[in-house]
RNA sequence: GGAGAGUUGGCAGAGUGGUAAUGCAACGGACUCGAAAUCCGUCGAACCGGCUAAUACCGGCGCACGAGUUCGAAUCUCGUACUCUCCUCCA
């Protein structure tokens, strides 16, 4: 969430960040008209407060007098009534302000590229070779299907397009670069958790999810407490701190986490539509890093480095861009995809996202630490994929794919494959 | 799923309609070469508004959260969340 005193101080400021985001000024200014009306409001009851805290002070001495104060509880009753009237009004003004609010996302960065136009994001470097092949690569669905470890078909009989089941090799695969990951992670020393794949309303609004992107996630309507199923472990993750101050001497936190993360893929239909690319529920190894402010672009840097450490260990060619303003996520103030090269498509993917928050979710979500002055301040997010693991998989079986249909093991993931150095189809 | 108890400041803990005791901690000062002890004083989260050079000052709000009754609510009423205990169930 914004802070509005910043839009009020910088109002046009705002207006270009929030334009190359597709905010209407229009919406900006009625913001603003509204916050000046909810400030006019206040300044009137907190004065008819004031006068009430007051007399009710003498109502209590008379009492206390045995004393007659049958005036004086007559005209408060009538200061009553306008106070109810004007807490009416502002909580309908505030309900306005906040129905906007809730619904701006976060400013973009300086160093981001202002446009609404996704292929206007910025190839920063590449990294590592792409391989050219004697043969015609094949897309590791076909890979996959003819090797026996990947089964679409039935994975759509059982629950719908979307879906896929793992097999034998292609399970233990996928254990295997999980597995990587984590231990990677480990000794970079982010703290692994294990956190719920359900979460309440709460926390889908506190990093941001809710109210505005409803349609895109899987929620469990049970009764009058609906939970939905995590899009991402960002959200398990930044929300365990919710409504916390954190000891100031323990950021920078980094944490890291496998869950399976579940999207309902609405509006995307006909994208991607073969293979794991683009899957209703797939396994994912999430960063999320809690900072001081003036760390985060630096911390920021240490998650694109950290995830793109794990591509360079398996040998996977990527390339790290800076993401178009508009195509940042809602929260994010600057996003750095790695997209991993995929040899059948002829073109790099992304395999994972790279945000930092600044202070929106923490906003949000109200998760604070002290300054030096013991005042609460805001600390800052960051979340990034350490990685897509499905995807992984996908890169792999098309990167190290061998003429005869085979799929070798990158070198790293051999002792996470009990000693398995190729995939064949026996 | 059933029954009961509870939720007050950083911590402990009083307060059952008149507007948050007290203790510890913290902060400032005195004493001291310095510290401890002692004494004096200050301070009650977070948030919002006004006025500002200001973290100063004034006011609002504030006793788990939300609504209600009342001139006035920590206190009364209703709803919700969470914690603990017992029963039930269970991987």
């Amino acid at each position: 969430m914004l802070d509005i005193k910043v839009i009020r101080d910088n109002p046009e400021w705002a207006k270009t960040k929030l334009a190359a985001r597709n905010v209407k000024g229009e919406e900006i200014d009625d913001l603003l008209a509204e916050d000046v009306q909810r400030r006019t409001l206040i300044a009137k009851t907190e004065e008819l407060k004031a006068q009430r805290n007051k007399v009710s002070d003498e109502i209590s001495q008379k009492k206390r007098n045995k004393e007659n104060a049958d005036t004086e509880i007559q005209a408060m009753r009538e200061v009553g009534k306008q106070i109810g009237a004007l807490d009416k009004e502002l909580a309908a003004v505030q309900e306005k302000m906040n129905y906007t609010l809730v619904r701006l996302p976060n400013f973009p960065a300086d160093d981001v590229p202002m446009s609404l136009n996704e292929d206007d994001s910025r190839e920063e470097y590449k990294v590592g070779t792409i391989r050219q092949f004697d043969f015609t690569p094949k897309a590791h669905f076909e890979i996959g299907e003819a090797l026996g470890i990947l089964d679409f078909e039935r994975a759509a009989k059982v629950a719908g397009s979307r879906f896929v089941y793992y097999k034998g090799a292609g399970a233990r695969l996928e254990r295997a670069v999980y597995n990587f990951f984590l231990d990677e992670h480990y000794k970079e020393g982010y703290e692994e958790i294990i956190p719920p794949y359900l979460v309440n309303n709460d926390s889908m609004f506190g990093t941001g999810q809710f109210p505005k992107f409803g349609q895109d996630v899987y929620t469990i309507m049970n009764e009058e407490d609906p939970l939905t199923l995590i899009p991402t472990a960002e959200v398990p993750l930044v929300n365990y701190y919710r409504s916390e101050i954190i000891d100031a001497e323990k950021l920078p936190i980094s944490v890291t986490a496998l869950t399976p993360a579940f999207r309902s893929e609405a509006g995307s239909a006909g994208r991607d539509t073969r293979g794991l690319i683009r899957m209703h529920q797939f396994n994912k190894v999430e960063m999320v890093k809690f900072c001081k402010p003036e760390d985060s672009w630096n911390e920021l840097k240490k998650l694109i480095h950290d995830a793109g450490d794990l591509l360079e260990k398996l040998g996977l060619p990527y390339h790290v861009i800076t993401l178009a303003s508009n195509d940042a996520s809602f929260t994010s103030a600057k996003t750095n995809d790695l997209e991993v090269w995929l040899p059948a498509q002829d073109r790099y993917r992304e395999i994972s996202s790279c945000s930092n928050c600044t202070d929106f979710q923490a906003r949000r979500a109200q998760i604070r630490y002290r300054d030096e002055n013991g005042k609460p301040q805001y600390v800052h997010t960051l979340n990034g994929s350490g990685l897509a693991v499905g995807r992984t998989v996908a890169a792999i079986l098309e990167n190290y794919q061998n003429a005869d249909g085979s799929v070798t093991i990158p070198d790293v993931l051999v002792p996470y494959m009990a000693g398995q150095t190729v995939i064949t189809g026996e």
